[in-house]
This record gives structure tokens, sequence and C-alpha cells, in this order.
DNA sequence: AGCTAAATCACCCTTTCGGGTGAAGGATTT
DNA sequence: AAATCCTTCACCCGAAAGGGTGATTTAGCT
């Protein structure tokens, strides 16, 4: 942002200076003003685009595959880390028996997890939950 | 975009007979040339930085919650209607016997058509077949 | 030290899913 | 007419998921 702004500032001093040598160097040829304007319009309208286009290309690429997680409905649900680490694990496919063996914890254990997710989502099937935890932005 | 060309036109045309009246109502005042310049710059850089977001704004606004149908992969996998419209059903937590009654047909059906959308799909869990479907653009 | 929440596991039982096979009727294509 | 695909349905069986209850251990907080 200030960077844009001093080079801003740079290249119009520049072109101030410019111009300045051109009307004494040049100053036989009595180049008319609206040459000048035309001139400075055009060149800065350039500037301008390159400018605007710059400031604003952040933007375009924070749009897409970008996820925050909602930590303040995370807490209003009251769902726990183990919780959330079994609900990342079901998003993305896996049976129970997967997730125990991945969380190295017994089968019944997930199965706890899950119930009491499905309690706190107010859910009674893992396609559900996997459904409103994304809508709530709790897994990407 | 022709009208941003021809409004970029008009406004410089106006701006130059601005200038020349300018020049010669207050001939008195004997406004340097780096004021003209510097005023010109800093307008049109302003009708730059307009004139860019107009041309590129559609493209932001493009990006976000659109969702296109991936008919290509749909026919690659060989799809059909009704498997994509179960498809779909899954994709909202509704379990099969839900699904069933949507549609006005047998639980079986709808058993046969989600075993053919897995062979299909090559998966083997319905939470698993939703991700993929979403991964490939098949559902929103 | 005592309380509480989280995490762990077990057992029971029911429902839902998934896999396999077979088959009938309809539409489309060859 | 035959072949092919889609849709529909049925039955069987085993695996996975869901629901309920209870219990133990650990960690954090007061």
């Amino acid at each position: 942002m200030k960077r844009t702004v001093i080079l801003y500032g740079l290249a119009l001093a520049v072109f101030v200076f410019a111009l300045k040598l051109l009307e004494y160097r040049l100053i036989i040829r009595d180049l008319s003003v609206e040459f000048y304007v035309g001139a400075v319009a055009l060149i800065f309208t350039c500037v301008g685009i390159w400018a605007g286009l710059k400031l604003t290309r952040k933007r375009v690429v924070m749009i897409g595959p970008e996820f925050i997680l909602n930590e303040t409905e995370l807490y209003r649900l009251g769902i726990s880390k183990r919780e959330h680490e079994v609900l990342g694990l079901m998003a993305q496919g896996f049976s129970n028996q997967q997730i125990a063996d991945k969380l190295f914890v017994s089968l019944n254990t997930i199965k706890t997890h899950s119930s009491n997710l499905f309690l706190k989502l107010e859910v009674n099937r893992r396609t559900q939950a996997i459904k409103k935890a994304k809508e709530l932005r709790l897994i990407p």
C-alpha cells in the first residue's frame, strides 16, 4: 500500500521532470497544451488501471479455497478437540473403525465421540453432521 | 466496454475544454504547467482505477458460490439421471429410506442405485461418495 | 483436596448401509 | 428382432452406524 503510493508519487515527479526537459529542449516545437494534457491523461489512466488492479488482485486470490474455522460456533456447541478431530475425519469419508485406528483408540471410543457429536449438532446421521459442520464452518 | 471507451474519450475532451477555459479566463493567475499536469494526472489516475475496477469487477463477482455441473465427468463415469438424483439427496444427509419416500420408489431401488453409484465413483461408503462427487463437481 | 469436563472403553440392541445376485418391464439403438 | 441401458424391485447376509447406559482415568480449575 505505502509502496504503491510512494511509487505513484515518484512516477508523477519523474514525469513532471521529463515534461520540463521537453519544454526546454524542444521549445522550438510548440507542442500544444492539449497534447501534453492528453499524453498525461493517457499515461496516468494506465497507471490508475494498474494501481487499481494491484490493490484488488489480492481480494480475488483471497476468495476461493480459504477456510476460517468458526471457533465461536465450536465453543457455543461445546464441541471438544477430540470430537472436532473425529468430525474432520468423518468428513473425509473414513469409517468409525478407520478413525479409531488413526487415533489409536478403540472403536467404542469413536462411537461415543460420534454420538456426542450428533447430539451437539442436533443430527442423527453422519452425513447430516458433515453437512451441518460445513455450513457452520467447523470443517473445510 | 464500448461505453467505457466512449465515456473515457468524452471525459478527456471535456477536461481539455475546461482547461482551455481556465487558461483564457484565469490568465492573470499564472498557473504553472506542473499544476496542470499534476491535476490531470491525479484525476485520470482516478479514472483509470475506476475503469480498471469496472472492467474486472464482474470476474470478482463470478467467483464465489457458483456451481457449474461437470457434465463431462458425469458422462465419463456413466452416471444416470436417477443415480445423480439419488446422489444429490444423499449429500443432503437423507437416509436411503427417506430418499425412497421422496422419489416414490422402494428402499431396494435406492439401494441398487446407491450400490451402482459406489461402483461408478469407486468408493464404498456414502460419505466418500459425497466427498468425491463434490470434488468432481457433480453436486454443489 | 474436591469438582468438573474430557477422554477412554465396554456391552447391549436396533437400524441403516453395503455387497452380491437375480429378474422384470420399458426405452433406445442397431 | 436383438442387444443394450435404465429403472424398478426382491431377498439374503454381514458390516457399519446409531442409541442408550454405565464406568474409569486423567487433566484443569477452584
